[in-house]
DNA sequence: CGTTCATCCTGAGAGC
DNA sequence: TGCTCTCAGGATGAAC
């Protein structure tokens, strides 16, 4: 369940089933899912062992536990993870790449992946809580830490297409494929303008689109087209069915009526309103002072 | 430096 | 039925 909303209902789900528990157990499979834990897998699960799960926090699309001592355990679900609360005896699933037990013996958590762009890391934590792991990537736009004008000052000051920056983690983290679409289809914006040719009082109506659409899905669990999106409990959101423009090709914009169009962007899919959302004239050359 | 692209995977669905 | 092809909610390192 990838973006902010549905990475939200993950972490409200494991803040309930995990918090104030203590890992005792840790089965890690595979070569993938601790990639990014150098020592590997074996020490990662050793050292997991016989924490306690103090709080369990998320900026943008990064989900990580706390663990006390300054010490986290970092998770991202890429494109396919899902963090399960299962009976142990309950059958293994096909990627079922970790298992946490707990030294309560209650429910285990169950990390599954069918693509295993996922995976989890145990990190340092900085004198705020964060892990130092993901320095690089900014405040996103649901939490205190978000500076909206200095955000817009950085999307005013790139020349690349608005899509993109949008996609830039490293600029505002948690927007993803489908609320970037939603985000720019509710600012009547096309996504390849140049992000330095709106105005920034445009660039701050769009960041406030982006943060209202992820607000509306979490309210509805978040957006889940398959199985494959699913929180702690398996169950779906259903944002999906208020989506105006991702995955809409050919159906009426909610807004003029205009067929839905679909373009290949970034080497992705794009949705977006012809009528509504124009596309730019052409490539504005390269700015002056 | 900042920006862009190829790549890591598995499976579902379309088209033949 | 089965093959091939395209596509999927992401991030990153390497190459410009």
């Amino acid at each position: 369940m990838p973006e902010l909303p549905e990475v939200e209902v993950v972490r409200r789900g494991l803040a309930t089933h995990v918090e104030g528990r203590r890992l005792a157990s840790v089965e890690l499979r595979g070569h993938r899912v601790a990639r990014r834990h150098l020592p590997g897998p074996e020490d990662l699960a050793a050292r997991l062992a016989g924490r306690r799960v103090a709080a369990v926090r998320r900026r943008g699309k990064y989900l990580w536990w706390d663990l006390e001592d300054s010490v986290g355990l970092l998770l991202h679900l890429g494109m396919s993870g899902q963090l399960l609360v299962e009976d142990p005896a309950a059958p293994d699933e096909k990627h079922l790449h970790a298992r946490f037990g707990f030294a309560d013996d209650g429910p285990e958590l169950r990390f599954v992946d069918q693509r295993t762009f996922g995976g989890l890391a145990l990190v340092d934590l900085d004198d705020a809580g964060v892990p130092l792991a993901i320095g690089h990537i900014a405040p996103d736009l649901l939490e205190p830490a978000y500076d909206r004008a200095a955000v817009v000052r950085r999307v005013k000051a790139k020349d690349s297409a608005v899509k993109r920056v949008l996609l830039d983690q490293t600029v505002v983290s948690g927007i993803g494929n489908i609320y970037a679409d939603e985000a720019l289809w509710r600012a009547q914006v096309h996504g390849e303008r140049p992000a330095s040719a709106l105005s920034k009082p445009r660039i701050g109506l769009l960041l406030d689109h982006a943060a209202e659409v992820m607000r509306e899905a979490l309210g509805q669990g978040g957006t889940s087209f398959d199985a494959l999106y699913v929180n702690v409990n398996g169950a779906s959101g259903y944002f999906d069915r208020s989506l105006a423009a991702y995955g809409q090709a050919g159906r009426p914009c909610p807004r003029c009526g205009t067929p839905i169009r679909r373009e290949q962007f970034m080497n992705r899919s794009s949705f977006s309103c012809p009528r509504c959302q124009p596309r730019p004239r052409r490539v504005r050359a390269a700015g002056s002072a």
